[in-house]
DNA sequence: TGTCACTGTTACTTTTGGTAACTGTATGAC
DNA sequence: GTCATACAGTTACCAAAAGTAACAGTGACA
């Protein structure tokens, strides 16, 4: 009865690796937020402390750097007064689409059952 | 050149705010990969240990309590000797298809860029 | 009687996240 | 000139979450 329960894990053990692996890329409480909101915009560093809400400074400058370091998102010195720097989703952050398009759809429907649809 | 900034919150920001609240549910480091597994199959504690690489009996334990109480999964004791105990997932936990397919497509085009496609 | 499998829990340490105050530069108001 | 403001962070300190390892309780089996 038991005999085959090994097969799951060699065959599709792979999904959850790979489940996984994205998990570690976007790791900790913001970084999937942040993500979403530069899909909207790219954005200004204070511009993302407005849109995020609850996010700190100090949080959002590291989680920003992660990103950055990760190539999911570009930063780009401005030559304003004050200096602005604006972030921007990379080519590659923006193969993300569908993740942030089903996490979306999914918290809406979320918030729904949760507030009482 | 300003004037429109504000808008942008106005407008789009139910999508960060959507997204921020299904990362609420699945926050942590471990539900989403522990949803990725039931997909597969239901699975007793023990099976579970063994499919997510790294995670700890506490942790697992911990997890898998939240994820109940968002009613995303369910816990049956079976009568078998020494006890077991199948997690599953419920309908609602279901409707998280797309999200894991989605994350677990990333997740594999991403390990094929960092270990060198 | 002792050991094993299963499903956890407990005590302790490490890592991560949160808060609030501060740095440094430049700009316009007074 | 000096004061307050805006921008983009950093620092020091504290709280919460996660990791580690050892243990608990039950019954089967040798």
């Amino acid at each position: 009865m038991d005999e085959n329960l090994p097969t799951i894990t060699e065959k599709c053990g792979k999904k959850i690796l790979s489940v996984h692996d994205a998990m570690d890329i976007l790791n900790g409480r913001w970084k999937i937020t942040i993500v979403a909101a530069l899909f909207l915009n790219k954005m200004r560093f204070t511009d993302l402390l407005r849109e995020i809400n609850g996010i700190s400074g100090k949080m959002l400058s590291r989680e920003l750097k992660d990103l950055e370091i990760n190539q999911l998102i570009t930063r780009t010195v401005l030559n304003t007064q004050p200096i602005g720097v604006e972030y921007e989703l990379t080519e590659y952050g923006l193969t993300l689409e569908k993740v942030l398009k089903a996490l979306s759809e999914w918290g809406v429907d979320h918030r729904k059952r949760i507030t009482g649809r």
